[in-house]
RNA sequence: GGGCGGAUAGCUCAGUAGGUAGAGCGCCGGUCUUACAAACCGGUGGUCGUCGGUUCGAGCCCGGCUCCGCCCA
């Protein structure tokens, strides 16, 4: 008779050592490339995911490690159930973000017209430096090498906690939004959408970012509160010197650039007036007065300035009316000089108009607000009155945005908003309510998606511009790249046709010098993954992809994004579903960043509580649900770790001989396994990880080592029953701490791959267990009979139980010798406890015991009527 | 102002077919028991935010309200 494969526990350490299994184990499942995609299985067995590429810039913390353990507990699960995982990993490393931090981080700014300097080489700047000196100006060139510096090291940070972490990535998979692949892709977009027509290049006003000086986005734009104050200011009437009225505006610096006067049509206070002109205070203008039903007569007076621009109304009613364009807020939100009397700037009064703008030219918007007011005079009919307004700011900026009119290259989204709510509920959303969010933002869409910024380190846009004889650049003949060619700078690459010494040239030709919105290159990493129009085969096995992971903040951008551009591409959807995560909060239930100064980094903890314990904290949330920080939750991770490596060692060092699992015990526990399989299972199905994981605890504290561990011991041993119950013992153990293993596999890596690698890894051959098969109700009924009765086991957790508490009350250890034990029952439940009281009594190191079927118990009720313990000195 | 989510034990959270409230941590008491004292055994602890409705019966279903958070205007 053979005998189970053992382990001597003595040879193990006595506690496990997180950190050293995280290095060891990790430069294992590489060696072995455990995690690597297989490009030659078809799609139906490919499990594909969208990972999010990280701005390597910002801040690394607990939030990371948050959300992308919840895809790589998923991911692990996947891998179990024999999928062909793809599971790449990218960084999102253009954009603004970065070119801040590193004009911090070594104190420079770039600048069109620098030249290239081949030698530049700069050390971090420090703090001092920062303050005394000006930044340094370097060329575009320039800059953009420092940028790639500082993502590097960026990269290389969030790459050794994803490892530490245990994220089973194809690192063979990784790339960078600014690589050339990347690039390449995002001008092939470009181009796929030109052809299309979805892209139009335009001069219209665009919000902006006067600090920045670029446009931004609808997405990128944020409200904030801020205190305002109404100013009612007198306007006249032109021809009817006895008429005047007042309007009330919040933006009195806009007064110059006043175009047209506008009511409610109803509105019986302003009916004579429409069709007249108004005169403007201070500048003499004269101006249209226009009904239009979007001005709301309970608002102010009722009656309002249109000047270019204050908000996205007046753009509206600017094109409705044809109005004259009177832009006076420049691209660095300072005001133009412009000469009243000339142009489009009309006035009855120029000298006096010319001598009021001198005062503001020049001026930052608040200030010229400021000066007008003191202007005014008369005019100014009211102390201004206070007002809290929600005012339109870039996300990362701080002042708020203007509408300037500047040349931007825009994709046509407004055509698309009822599709786009198609594509979303074609998609599978986790938790589903998170899809409103998407429907709600889809529908209030007003603007179309301005792509170009005016940055630096971006993915430049494919397009020259023709310059005729006289000098002049004909934006509306622009050339695109031709798709062989990319990726492309225009800013270095002549356009197609042209030599590089026609570039600036009369008759020659002028690079774009904007780069695309950081957006419209992540918006695209499923078609990255898939090499979209580079390789069809590839593409036809990765797309579209099964997850996107994501938070929810980026709803209205990444997903948002990415359902457009799939949609545009290939009508298709980019994913079959979307996993939410939530936000890790502080202990104030304050969402963790950066600038509010509340992060947790992670380094510290994965230290103390190992990088399965720090896995298991976040895999409890549930999907989508804000979590608070708790390091209790870790505390209890890394509890659950050790347990298993103690659990490990015991049941691995239990010898037997191999018999098949017969006793009723074990086979009621085996029944109950299967159970809990089914229950983690579904959970998994569902994306649903942290059920799973609860189910597993629950199921692995409560009805394993507190328990069956137990209940199993004497039998294991050999003290009770003959080799055939002993060797059902331990092969009952085994497939409990098997199967178990593998249920946590997705959850805590290391230790079930350090327990599994003692004995099971052999035996299974399976070397890896994040490479063995996920359990199945299949594997399970086969491995035993059903039992007798289906509740034995929780009967004789039961009676333990009461045996335990009558220990605890009398004050002797659950080791003790038990000598003397009666324990009494209804008699059906006698009966049926019968079948297990042998290993229930040998759980409670009973010499002499019997079960007593008693009348007149309540069914169920279990009653110790005789206990007599051994002392204490005696063993 | 509109939409969504949350409110359950001191803390963090479960509670998925409406049927007499659960876990872990904490706290109290006990126990060194040949896997584990980084452990084990036993116990304490909640008018389930609030008001009303449906129902034989509501943490769960319906409506109103309050507070917290998020998204949007």
């Amino acid at each position: 008779m053979s005998a189970f494969s053992t382990i001597d526990s003595a040879s193990l350490p006595k506690h496990f050592d997180s950190a050293e299994a995280e290095r060891r184990l990790d430069a294992q499942w590489e060696a072995r490339g455990v995690y690597r995609y297989d490009p030659r299985r078809p799609r139906e067995e490919t499990f594909v995911v969208d990972t999010p590429p990280p701005t390597v810039s910002g801040s690394l913390h607990m939030g990371h490690v948050f959300s992308y353990t919840h895809t790589d507990v998923i991911v692990r699960q996947r891998r179990m159930r024999g999928q062909n995982v793809y599971y790449p990993m990218g960084w999102d490393d253009n954009g603004l973000p970065t070119e801040r931090r590193v004009q911090n981080y070594f104190h420079v700014r770039a600048e069109p017209g620098v030249p290239y300097d081949p030698a530049l080489r700069l050390a971090p700047a420090d703090a001092a430096k920062l303050k005394k000196e000006a930044p340094l100006v370097v060329s575009r060139r320039n800059f953009i090498e420092l940028c790639k510096i500082v993502t590097r090291e960026d990269e290389q940070a969030f790459m050794s906690l994803w490892r530490r972490l245990g994220l089973s990535v194809d690192w063979s998979e990784e790339y960078a939004t600014i690589d050339e692949r990347c690039r390449h892709l995002a001008q092939l977009s470009f181009l796929d959408l030109h052809e299309k027509g979805h892209v139009y290049g335009v001069e219209a006003p665009t919000m902006w970012d006067v600090d920045f000086q670029t446009a931004v986005a609808q997405a990128e734009v944020e409200d904030r509160p801020k205190q305002g104050a109404f100013h009612d200011i007198r306007f006249g009437v032109r021809g009817a010197p006895e008429r005047s009225f007042v309007i009330s505006t919040t933006r009195p610096e806009l007064l110059p650039a006043c175009v047209g006067v506008t009511a409610h049509p109803d509105d019986e206070r302003y009916r004579d007036l429409f069709g007249k002109e108004a005169v403007t205070p201070l500048f003499g203008a004269p101006v249209p007065i226009f009904p239009s039903p979007l001005a709301d007569p309970a608002k102010g007076t009722g009656i309002l300035m249109v000047c270019t621009f204050g908000d996205q109304t007046d753009v509206h009613w600017w094109r409705e009316q044809k109005l004259a364009l009177r832009q006076i807020v420049g691209r660095d939100g300072r005001l133009v000089p412009v000469t009243f009397g000339e142009g489009a700037f009309a006035s009855d009064a120029p000298a006096e108009a010319n001598r009021h703008y001198a005062e503001l030219a020049g001026k930052r918007v608040a200030g010229a607000r400021d000066a007008i007011v003191g202007m005014l005079g008369d005019a100014l009919v009211a102390p201004p009155r206070k007002t809290e307004q929600a005012v339109k700011h870039y996300e990362k900026g701080d002042r708020p945005l203007e509408f300037i009119t500047t040349r931007q290259w825009f994709v046509r989204l407004l055509e698309q908003k009822d599709a786009l709510i198609e594509r979303g509920e074609q998609i599978g959303w986790h938790p589903d309510f998170m899809r409103l969010r998407f429907r709600n933002w889809t529908e209030g869409l007003a603007y179309d998606w301005c792509v170009s910024r005016q940055r630096y380190f971006g993915v430049p846009i494919p397009v020259w511009y023709p310059i005729d004889a006289d000098g002049r650049v004909q934006h509306d003949r622009a050339i695109v790249a031709s798709a062989d060619a990319l990726p492309v700078d225009p800013m270095s690459d002549p356009a197609p046709g042209y030599a590089e010494a026609q570039r600036d040239q009369p008759g020659g030709f002028t690079g774009d010098p904007d780069v695309f919105d950081t957006w419209f290159t992540s918006s695209l990493t499923p078609q990255i993954g898939s090499r979209w129009r580079l390789d069809p085969d590839r593409h036809a096995r990765l797309f579209p992809a099964d997850i996107r992971p994501q938070s929810h903040e980026i709803i209205r951008t990444w997903a948002f994004y990415t359902i457009a551009k799939a949609h545009l591409h290939d009508a298709s959807v980019p994913w079959r579903h979307v996993v939410i995560s939530g936000w890790i909060l502080d202990p104030d239930r304050k969402k963790m960043s950066k600038s509010v100064g509340n992060v947790v980094t992670p380094g510290h903890l994965l230290d103390e509580y190992g990088a399965d314990g720090v896995r298991y904290w976040a895999a409890s949330a549930r999907l989508g649900m804000d979590t608070a920080f708790d390091p209790k939750v870790l505390k209890v991770g890394k509890r659950l770790v050790t347990k298993l490596f103690n659990a490990g060692k015991f049941v691995l060092s239990q010898e037997a001989e191999v018999h098949p699992i017969t006793c009723e015990l074990d086979r009621a526990f085996v029944a109950a396994l299967a159970a809990c399989v089914a229950e983690a299972s579904a959970a998994f199905d569902e994306f649903e990880y942290a059920r799973a994981l609860m189910a597993t605890e629950q199921f692995f504290w409560a009805s394993f080592t507190d328990t069956y561990l137990e209940l199993t011991k004497a039998r294991a041993r050999g003290e009770l029953g003959d080799a055939a119950a002993r060797g059902s013992a331990v092969a009952a153990l085994r497939l409990g701490l098997n199967v178990l293993l593998r249920l946590f596999a997705p959850t805590l890596p290391y230790i079930t791959e350090e327990v599994w690698s003692w004995a099971f890894a052999a035996e299974s051959g399976h070397p890896s267990i994040h490479a063995a098969p996920w359990p199945s109700a299949e594997e399970l009924a086969a491995a035993a009979p059903p039992p007798d009765d289906a509740d034995s086991f929780a009967l004789a957790i039961a009676a333990l139980g009461a045996i335990n508490k009558r220990k605890s009350d009398e004050g002797v250890s659950v080791g003790r010798l038990t000598e003397r034990l009666v324990l009494a029952t209804d008699p059906a439940t006698a009966e049926r406890l019968a079948r297990v009281w042998a290993d229930v009594a040998g759980a409670a190191r009973c010499v002499d015991h019997a079960l007593e079927a008693a009348d007149g118990l309540e069914a169920g009720a279990l009653e110790v009527r005789e206990a007599r313990f051994a002392p204490k000195s005696v063993e």
